[in-house]
Order: structure tokens, then C-alpha cells, then sequence
DNA sequence: TATGAATGAGCCTTCATTCAT
DNA sequence: CATGAATGAAGGCTCATTCAT
């Protein structure tokens, strides 16, 4: 019963999409505050105010594209949670996940967003959260090759897995910005990655 | 013969300072693009615009406070750069270089200024620049520690540690936000660092 | 045959009603221009697009409520076509009518509607009809008053009776600005207007 | 020594009054609400950024308008306050202010802002404190022909001639709606206030 | 009749920057 | 070097109104 939708609230669903990801592409290429409401919308082919209609303010649209976030994260978590041994379930994660976050596009808003999360605390919970779902699939991982004894660690495997995806985002972003690929990265965390973990 | 610095002179680059610090505090408090010239100039108790004659555009500021950044990693390459056994020389420059960017201020100012960077190339190398520097620093105290056989790696010094600053300035960053000390997370990155470099 | 009003057309009357309350309501905490046609749909329970239906302008809903003005001064005209002593017919409408104009929603309405009207004659003529019923019926209560030979006085009893019923609303409205109540104003009003009769 | 503006203050000052006067004329043609900034600001001659400079903000203007009201009532003052007979005065003066009111400009203005007066407790204030000077004013005058025995009332003579003066207001302002000129008008006030004062 | 998405002009305000003094 | 008035484009957002459903 949960498909009473009329043709009507899917248009307005798909209108909705269709906005964020017009905004989506605009804070890429811009920047949060140098994109103006009247770009987006004619960007996304929305008349301003019915951009209003859709997102009552700027920064709902902040809001949506975090709450959406989640989706991004999904195939990151997919991979964590194959049944596949912990030592090439980790190397595939690395190299996935640092293409992920290399990507230039993905670096700058990532960036711009995080920027702004730490002034409004309301958006930071949104990205913490899906990130804190990652660190938890992760951290299964790794437990599971330290059940195998293939790993091996002197903190808690939530703060490794932490540690872990710092590293990836933080190296992945630097990437972008000095022209570095993730092909040449991955291997390099791989490596760190491994070590530390006794392997 | 560079020391024929007028009276004038000398004031004239103690006001630009005074306003690249206000300017900074603005940075921090609000974030680049929030903050408007009137009001760095109001806190460096300037007029708009003489704020102007030192500064030609807002984006001057950004420039020199990245040229300015360089000052405050010096201290962080000193650390590294003592005499002491490298074991030592890491533990201690981990510590330190994590408070240092576990600030809330400082994680701000760094994201923000990093989401404007990727957008501005010329500002970027600055920042690279500088980061570069700390990177040698770092690399060189590796490889001493290579040299006395205490470290062991399988990846360059150098990519070694680039992603050891990485992994602690994102780590730092995300505690800022988390509200995780720099206390609480530097033993975590030093393991995990002393476990890459198999101590 | 007046009286073939179907069920739905009762209806549709009640609505209208319904939203010309609303409307008024609104108008009275923010005043014509600040309220939105949007608010009002909203207060009557009624969708936007019917709010149309009904009152097919913004404009409209103050012509209805011009025409609905008409209502209210009902009681006043009855208190004054009362068969009682003139004097003490005049001594009931002051005090009556004072407290009328005094509430503090009255005066707000009454003053923003009124600067509306000076703007748009249709709503003027509207508003002066009203008033003109009301100095109509007082000087006929003056002319009965000067028959029994209680009044006398040097102008019309016309005018007379419009210049009562000014001062009355104009005291009034101040003493709603200024916090002074319609008790306390009343029986001035009363002294100055049966001096002005020569009582 | 209080003569220390050099020309700029006084161009400022200029060129502020010159705003004023270009605002006061777009409210009384148009209302306060219904005049947008842009339209005062190409009224005065005045790019709409240097208007912000002048007034921060569109209720500034309206707080201006109402504390340069005070000029406006200095001419009634110093009719008020001749040194001729209360009854000559008091004529004088009924006539003269009358015609002040009746003027359409002046009543339009005056519902337009006493409407917004009401909302705005700041505003009102300052209008309130005009018109206390007024009222004192008169009330002197009052009380010099009680004096010679002239007049004689049974309320305060401070509650008269706020009376008196609500009268003439609101009398005016209806004939300004209605056509009624001052000249027709003030005759019959002034009837009513002489029966009113027992002359 | 009833709904609410859609429109785009308009609102108040802020901005980086210039320039006459 | 120092001042702050002046500029006008652009910002986020609201509005009365229309119209397809």
C-alpha cells in the first residue's frame, strides 16, 4: 500500500531530483556561496520561485544534497560487506573507495560542504552520520580478518577504521588538487594501510 | 642594503600585518566569502579604503594570508628537524602538528580556504608549497630513522610522509567536528603511523 | 423566488465568509500589505487556488470587507434610534462607540484601511457610506434632542453629528497608541460634546 | 565652536535631506509599502547602494520622517503661543492647523503612517512626543483665556486640547477624503470648540 | 469546485570596488 | 597614505496571480 503515489507526487519527486542535481552541479562548479538561487533554478530549468516552492531556502538545498549522500556511500558499503576474504575485501574498498573520493569534482564539493558543515551543525550531523556507516562496515571488516589472524591492531578497530578512511579522503583530495591519480595513490595507502595493520 | 626600511616603511608593513590578522580572525569567525571588506576593515580599525590601498582586492588577502602560512608551519619544521632519535622526533611532531590542527579555528580556516583554493590554482600552489616543505621535513626525519634501522617501509619516504600529514590533518579536521580531542587522537595516529613504519 | 438558494449555494456563501474572517484576522496582525493571499488561504483552511475562486483578487477581499463594514456599525445605529431621552441616547452611543474604536484591532484595521481607501476610491465610497448611516441616524437623535429643546446649537445638526463621530474615532485611536482606555476617554468625550450642545 | 562641519558633512547632510524630502514624496503618492527602495533612491538622484549609506534600512527612513515631524509642527507652536487674546489665538490657530491637515499630501501621509505607527512602538513614540508638544502648547493657551475667564471647562485643560486637537485631525483628514475643504471645514470646528470652552 | 505547482517581477539588502577629497 | 561617499550588479527570498489537473 505504500505505492499510492499519483502521477502527480512522482512528477513532483522527480521535479525535486532534478533540482538537486542541477544545484548539485552548480556548488561543484562555483562553490555553495557563489551559486545563486537564480542559477540554479535556471539551471535546472525551474522558474525561481517554484525553486521555492521545492526548497523554502538555500540551505535546504545543503540539506537534500547531504540527506542524498547516503545513496553516494551505498556501493562503498556493498563492496565492505561482500563475503570475500578481509584482506581482498580491504584492498578492492581502497582502491574503490580513494577512485571515489579522487575524483576532482567529488573533491571540491567535498570540500565546499565540509566547509560549510562546520558552521551549521545541523549539516555535519547529516555527513557524520553516512559517514559514521561506512566506519561501522569497515570496522566489521577488519574484524573479521582479525578473527582470521590476518590483522592485527593495538586500537580499537572502530578508531582504525576511522583512521583508514581519513586517510583515503584526505590523500584522495590532495590528489585532485596536485594532479596526483588515484591508480598512483591507492597502491601507496595500500601499503600504509596494510602495515598497519600487521599484515 | 636592505635594510634602508624608512620609519614610513616599517609602518606601513605593520599596518598591512595588522590587517592580514584581522582579516584572518574574520576568515575564521565567518568564512571567506562571508566576510566583507567593510568588516575587515572595521576590525583592523582601517578605512575601506585604505584597507584597498594595501590590499587591492579580496583576493590579495587570500594570497598573502597564504604566503603568510608559511610562518606558521615553521615551528612544526623545527620540531622536526632537532636532533633527536627519529622515534622520538615522530612522536613528539605528531602530537604536536594534531593539536595544531585540531583547533576548531584552524579546521575551519583550512577547509575553507581549501574549498577556494581548488578554485584558485594560483592559491593552491602556495598552500602546496608550504605543505611541501613539511613533507621533506618529515621525509627526511624518516629516512634518518631508516638509517638507524628503526623504520622500515615498502613506499618512498617521501609519499610515506605525505600520507602520514594526511592522515593526521584530516583526522584533526574530522575531530574538530566530532569534538574528539587532539588527546584522544593523536596515540591512535601515532600506532597506526609507528605500525606503517613496522616498529 | 429569492429564496432558491440550493444547498451548495449556502455552501459556497459560508465559505466566503469563512475566508473574509480569515482575511480580516490577518489584516489585523499584519496589516493589508504585509499579509499574503498564500496566509490567508491558509487561515481559512482553503487551498490557494480556491481563494481565487472566491475572490478572484487581493483587492477583493477588501471591497467584501468594505461591504461587510456595514455589520459592524449596525448596533451603533440601533443604540441611537433607541426611543430614549436624546441626552441619554447621546451618553450611551459615546461610550459605546468610543469602546468600539478604542479595542486596539479596531484602530490597527481601521487606519490601514482607511490609508488603503485614501488610495482607491471604490474603497473610500464604500467606507463613507457606511460612516455617512451612522451621522446620519446621530443627528437625527440632535435634531430630536434640540425638538425637546435639551440641544442648540450654531451648525448643522449634520455636521455636528460628523464632527462628534470624528472625534470620537480620532480620541479613540489615540488612546489605543497611547494606552489610555475608553474609560477613561468616554467621559471626556461626553463633557466636550454636550458642551458643544450647550447643556 | 559648533560650527567645525567641513563642506563634506554638510553635502552629507545635503544630500540626506534631499533623500528624506524624495522618500516623503514616494509615501505619500504611493504609501510606505507599496514604495520600493530603488524608486526613492532614483527619486533623489541617488544610486541605491549610496541611499544604504545614508539610511541603513528602509524603517530608517521612517523613524527620519518622523523625527524631522517636529519641524513641521514648530509653525503651529509659535501660532500657539502669540502673545494675543486665547480666543484670537485659539481661531488662529484652528483655522491654520486644519488647512495643515486637510491637505490630501498630509492626510494621506499621516493614516499611511500612524498605520505603520502602530506596529512599530518606536515609531510611534516620536510621533506621540510631537504631538505632546502640540497639545501643551495649546493647552497653555487654553489655560491663559481660563485665565482672563474667558473659557471655562469641566475636564483638565491638557485633556481639552488633545481633544481638540484629535478633532481637528480627524475632521480634516475625512474632508480631505471626502472633498471638504479647510475653508468649509474649520468654521464649523471652531463652533464646536467655542460651545465646548462655554464662550 | 478544488488543488497546489508554476511563473517571473519585485522586494530589501549587501557586496567588492572606485574615486574625489 | 587616508577617508568614506558613491556605484550598480547581484544576493536570497516573497508575492499576487494563473492554470493544468
Amino acid at each position: 500500500m505504500t505505492k499510492l503515489l499519483t502521477k502527480r507526487d512522482k512528477a513532483t519527486h522527480e521535479r525535486r531530483k532534478h533540482i538537486l542535481e542541477a544545484a548539485t552541479a552548480c556548488f561543484v562548479e562555483k562553490g555553495f556561496h557563489q551559486t545563486g538561487m537564480r542559477e540554479i533554478a535556471k539551471r535546472a530549468n525551474v522558474s525561481l520561485g517554484n525553486l521555492y516552492n521545492h526548497f523554502p531556502g538555500k540551505h535546504d538545498l545543503l540539506v537534500a544534497f547531504a540527506d542524498q549522500e547516503i545513496v553516494v556511500t551505498e556501493p562503498f558499503i556493498a563492496l565492505l560487506e561482500r563475503d570475500v576474504p578481509a584482506q581482498d575485501g580491504l584492498k578492492d574498498f581502497i582502491k574503490s573507495y580513494c577512485k571515489g573520493c579522487s575524483d576532482q569534482e567529488a573533491a571540491i564539493l567535498f570540500l565546499d560542504i565540509a566547509a560549510e558543515a562546520m558552521r551549521q551543525p545541523g549539516i555535519a550531523k547529516r555527513f557524520l552520520k553516512v559517514r559514521a556507516n561506512l566506519a561501522v562496515a569497515l570496522s566489521s571488516l577488519i574484524a573479521s580478518g582479525v578473527a582470521d589472524k590476518k590483522f592485527s591492531l593495538t586500537i580499537s578497530n572502530f578508531d582504525m577504521a576511522n583512521l583508514i578512511l581519513d586517510l583515503i579522503e584526505s590523500s584522495a583530495a590532495r590528489g585532485a588538487i596536485e594532479g596526483i591519480t588515484s591508480r598512483e595513490l591507492a597502491p601507496r595507502i595500500e601499503a600504509m594501510v596494510f602495515a598497519a595493520l600487521r599484515n
